[in-house]
DNA sequence: CTTAGGATCGCCT
DNA sequence: GGCGATCCTAAGC
């Protein structure tokens, strides 16, 4: 499944989504992501392969986890302990799918949008959290499956140099030493600090 | 500041 | 029937 002719691949903000997740997760640090014009900086991500015991693909596809299968460059939208919702955006190499989660942003454009979503909350927390971030930009199923380089989606490329810190995934049970989560080093509007 | 429990539902065993 | 790629609130230290 090769779409991938010598210098011709299409990106998206710069992004190759045609790479394995843990590249693309790093790379997406410092993109902007908005929905309906709202969002913000991704300042942390998680990278989940098909190979992974930790990825919702590893078993194999399903009614929930289709869009995970391809194509690439589209969201994978999933709910998460019956409440909230989790924005991926999907990956693939030599066929297979992976996903790479959006775990936080720093807000930049509609504010007021987002804060008015999740009851005035800081800023700090706003999009600090998967779950929260989907809430803030009103991301829900009906977003799953849709491509990342037409509307309501956009992406902008990051403008400037960008220092990426690693470390292990949040929140799993599986494969828990892999250091495929990513974030910008420093910033105020992670989900959790990297140490 | 850290921890514990509840909400709530689709998927997997 | 069990358990999440989570979040919020309340209580404890």
């Amino acid at each position: 499944m090769l779409a991938t002719i010598a210098g011709m691949t299409r990106l998206i903000a710069g992004i190759d989504f045609e790479r394995p997740a843990h590249e693309v997760a790093r790379k997406l640090i410092g993109v902007t992501v908005l929905v309906d014009g709202v969002g913000g900086r991704i300042v942390e991500t998680e990278a989940y392969d098909r190979e992974d015991p930790a990825s919702h693909a590893f078993t194999g596809r399903s009614e929930r986890n289709f869009a995970m299968f391809g194509p690439p460059g589209h969201a994978y939208v999933y709910r998460s302990h019956g409440l909230h919702w989790c924005l991926n955006f999907v990956c693939m190499e030599d066929g297979h799918g992976a996903g790479v989660l959006i775990r936080a942003l720093e807000p930049v454009k509609g504010l007021d949008a987002m804060h008015a979503r999740r009851k005035f909350d800081d800023v700090h927390i706003l999009c600090a959290g998967p779950g929260r971030l989907c809430q803030a930009m009103a991301v829900t199923r009906a977003h799953n499956a849709m491509a990342l380089d037409a509307p309501p989606f956009e992406l902008r490329a990051r403008t400037g140099r960008v220092q990426v810190v690693a470390g292990p995934r949040i929140g799993i049970s599986k494969a828990v030493d892999v250091p495929w989560r990513f974030g910008l080093a420093n910033s105020p509007y992670l989900s959790k600090p990297f140490r």
